[in-house]
DNA sequence: CTCTGGCTTTGATCTGCGTCAACTTGGCGG
DNA sequence: CCGCCAAGTTGACGCAGATCAAAGCCAGAG
């Protein structure tokens, strides 16, 4: 099913994992098949056997956990170039979709950590992907526990307009509903928020996914 | 400055880590000095310089951001057998300190991680903590985005029933405060949910430090 | 023993964000 | 071009949890 109408190519690199920290010692092989998938479509889900490390290749990935009752969390969002579906031992710890339609590479477990050919580095450049991503959660747990509804959406903005660098300009790939699944806050006070910032001249809504990063540092002032 | 009221002793392990799941295979050698730390002593800062790993031998550690302001986050505890100050790259990204009486053990980085018997093995063992620290990071996560304040609390408490293992009462190791700055709420509403908890008969506060988990059933019910 | 200071609990009030509801916008198919 | 439907915005109102304030409570010092 997830496959069907899925256009597949081959897809091989070595590449520097977290483009800003690798060295050049630290490359992790990553062969695979690449697939299309239509925004929305599940990439795996929370509790399946984790066979596949995914890196994406166009597009955008959500990656959330859900409560019994239906209320999602979005830990982390991947972007282009940022692998995802990297785990602990046995299965998934949370659901991952696409979030706009996208291109992703997969990639056996067992094929990127010990047929690589130099298993030490392998299991090095896994070590910074951990790291890395244990250091976003820090910073994400700090949103969250801390900040309030402006300065978590002003954060929001300015890592990803770090992430994705289109200048001062961010593209967002996302929704209203996943950004406030991201932020902990509700669709209505991202909304808010955006129209309150845009009054204040720190923003501007070009169109409601083209946000333009008026002043940047008046916008880094609201949450260093 | 670190070390002048502390008692040093020499401490040499190669333990499994992570309790719960390392393989036979999966060990991490770790030998360094075992120094004391009085209740509040900062172990090391955000920012500095991350030459050494540590692990807690007796009491507990938070790991912590703060922001400009003063609000701080604690983002983990470290309790008796957990590993903390792993790092990706040069600096800290959190600030640690005692939050009881402590003693802990401090390894250089690289005795870790080079001069391992089996330098394979030791990165492996580093994927699992990352990995293992990533998956509380993102239930972490998970409870401040979208958990009321009752439940965060029962989280709280039957996540460290479950990592402190003492039968059917917790003996906190922290203040209320911590457990405010962990939870991300203020001390009087962790103060009125415990007082609430108690009303309803789920749990009983022998004294403020201890605390009875009467109805474990009914606690998980209130967040699964 | 009392005094002191920090931690915890409890109460009263305030407020930021959620909830509910209506309206607007924009993209797409016909 | 129009009409439709999903996504986004805006407004009115309520509530969970923050803030402010004061009163226990306990441990350690004297």
């Amino acid at each position: 099913m997830t496959a069907l109408n899925s256009r597949v190519s081959v897809y091989h690199s070595v590449e520097a994992v977290a483009g800003k920290v690798s060295s050049g010692s630290d490359l992790l092989e990553f062969t695979g098949i690449v697939k299309t998938y239509p925004r929305g479509q599940e990439v795996f889900g929370q509790g399946e056997q984790a066979d596949y490390v995914y890196k994406v290749v166009r597009g955008a990935v959500r990656c959330f956990k859900t409560l019994s009752d239906g209320r999602r969390q979005i830990c982390d969002f991947a972007l282009p170039g940022d692998v995802f579906g990297l785990e602990l031992g046995g299965d998934y710890g949370v659901s991952a979709e696409a979030v706009a339609d996208c291109a992703i590479v997969a990639a056996r477990r067992s094929t990127v950590l010990e047929n690589s050919a130099d298993p030490v580095a392998a299991a090095k450049a896994m070590v910074r992907l951990a790291m890395a991503d244990l250091e976003r959660s820090r910073d994400h747990i700090l949103t969250l526990g801390r900040r309030g509804a402006a300065e978590r959406v002003v954060v929001f903005l300015l890592e990803l307009n770090d992430r994705l660098d289109g200048g001062d300009t961010v593209e967002l790939p996302m929704s209203r509903q996943d950004m406030a699944d991201y932020l902990g806050l509700t669709i209505e006070t991202v909304s808010r928020t955006l129209t309150h910032l845009e009054a204040e001249g720190l923003i501007a809504l070009k169109c409601c996914r083209s946000i333009k990063l008026c002043d940047p540092r008046g916008l880094r002032r609201l949450c260093d």
